[in-house]
DNA sequence: TTGTAAGCGTTATCAT
DNA sequence: ATGATAACGCTTACAA
């Protein structure tokens, strides 16, 4: 069954190519009979507007994309997962399609990069969501920009305050270091992977009077880094009391291996993870954590997308962390 | 500064548009040197070729749409998730972008369907990965063959054979099932969501003499419905000894509630987990599962996607269910 | 190897 | 309210 194109069409059922293009596009300026009329018509010879021809006609692409860096390596990528939760359920019934752009660090980075860029550059797509949190975020930015698509980035970017949905790891670590010192921890860790200095500081900040004591481990992101971590502490600084993971796989792995080792949690170290992750309520003991809100944050990003789209201005939104307490801190 | 077209581009630099868009098609018949001018005055000047015009003008496009229904409400889907990371690593590289189209189950279906049928019958993907699991992908199968669309699907649907990296939840049961009576346990339990049909007759298939015994619980699929089952199988059915769950979520929810009820796992209860997601190995004890390989899974069907793509005859591929071991059974 | 020009299937402008 | 037709920006015969 060969597709019929708007031409066949109109002559077929006996009006013009412009009256179909109208009974298509709320323009108003149409018999309603006529529109329903042609409407019918359509569903039954199967009629089908090409999407080419209409995105090349009047320039538009109903088809936002979600920018983040490929962090976690192997393992499924629980951060971005959720933010894409969140950023699909705002879209679902705009009639924005939701296209997904994972970017290698590092390496590949550049290939991706281009791949992105020229596809940006070409019209491809409608709108840009950007996950902050490398030197690849920064640039597609920048693409955004030079093709004049509308985007949003989550997270913090130096030099971008405009359209951003931001939160601040810094102070829902300083969240963490607090609740130690108020109970009554005393010597503190930091367990990291890449690219927290912010974490880190805001940690500090918030151990105060015990910062001093902070022991650093830097490893990988992954549940075998924070069983490493561990042991690590366990064999150099067994006086340990209180944890930070980067991140709640990290945590898991931590809290995995205290297990094994016989230590109690969290009697004998308070441990608190990064991210909220959904996971976290599932482990035993289930996993206090600093919570990004990332399905919310998902959802505003997504809604401030929808703003731009229509035309309307946004503010930028800064989303607080909160401590989720459980039974691990 | 304004968008340079092909005619605009090709007369500054002094060559045809026709010229142009051969040093962007690999379309041989261009002189190298050409084509390098061409290739770095674009560059230098900012021309990019529209993409719509371009898929206008030749048809294709080269978008692939991941579509799925939507069971798991509001958490974050990770049975999805798992696939999608192994769709998005074979497609890295490939050129092919992705997609993502979920699709309510019941009430909205109908709505969203519409949407997804119209744009694929206007041309918008060029392929399409549907995972089986409800009325609406048997549907969207029937979109793809009509619009001619090369498609995938993921699972198990009848009367579709072909184009199929399918999987039998029966098989992974049963694998279940016989552990349980080989390990010697007694009172097995079986706790399902919704359209799980395959996995509780596996089951009773692999509990072979005692699965007379067997007591079903259906809730939801969520964390809490694991939980409420653990509750209602101890005052209903104290003896029960052994547990398979219908997925890793539900069987997190079992082992939390069970837990706190002071009952020791695997010792009074067996549990076993579906799906082998990654976070099955953070649990305590650590869930084992019935392994259904997602991101293999995922990452086959994007193959056999590119295989189509390339005009390659694909063969329809099976994965087998793996029960892996862990600590809570 | 390169240029010319006819599509590709819409939307939008201008008549009617 | 509807119809004719000129864009939209590219690819691809066909000619040179």
């Amino acid at each position: 069954m060969k597709k019929l194109n708007i031409k066949e069409f109109s002559s077929i059922i006996g009006v013009s190519t412009a009256t179909v293009s109208r009974a298509f596009n709320a323009s108003g300026r149409i018999n309603e009979k006529t529109r329903r009329y042609i409407i019918e018509k359509a569903g039954e010879l199967g009629y089908h507007a090409n999407i080419h021809a209409r995105n090349l006609s009047s320039p538009r692409s109903n088809i936002a994309g979600l920018f983040y860096p490929l962090l976690a390596g192997e393992q499924p990528d629980y951060f971005i997962n959720e933010i894409q939760q969140g950023v699909q359920s705002a879209l679902m019934d705009s009639g924005i399609l939701l296209q997904v752009h994972p970017f290698p660090a590092r390496a590949d980075a550049e290939l991706t990069l281009e791949t992105y860029r020229t596809y940006v550059l070409s019209g491809g797509l409608g709108a840009m969501i950007i996950v902050a949190g490398s030197a690849e975020s920064v640039e597609l930015v920048k693409v955004a920009r030079e093709a004049e698509v509308p985007y949003v980035v989550i997270g913090h970017m130096s030099g971008e305050t405009r359209y951003t949905v931001s939160f601040d790891n810094g102070q829902g670590a300083r969240l963490a270091g607090k609740f130690f010192v108020r109970t009554g921890r005393r010597f503190p860790a930091y367990i990291g992977g890449h690219l927290d200095k912010r974490k880190k500081l805001g940690f500090l900040e918030g151990l105060g009077e015990i910062s001093d004591k902070l022991t650093i481990h830097s490893g990988g992101d992954a549940f075998i880094h924070g069983a490493n971590a561990f042991r690590e502490l366990r064999a150099n600084r067994p006086e340990t009391d209180c944890v930070l993971c980067a991140n709640d796989v990290l945590a898991a792995g931590f809290i995995k291996a205290a297990q094994e080792s016989g230590a109690t949690i969290p009697e004998d170290i308070a441990v608190i993870g990064f991210d909220d992750l959904s996971f976290a309520r599932y482990l035993t003991p289930a996993l206090s954590s600093v919570s990004l809100k990332l399905n919310h944050i998902g959802l505003s990003a997504a809604r401030q997308i929808l703003k731009l789209l229509d035309g309307n201005d946004i503010t930028p939104e800064f989303v607080e962390c909160e401590l989720i307490f459980r039974d691990s801190a």
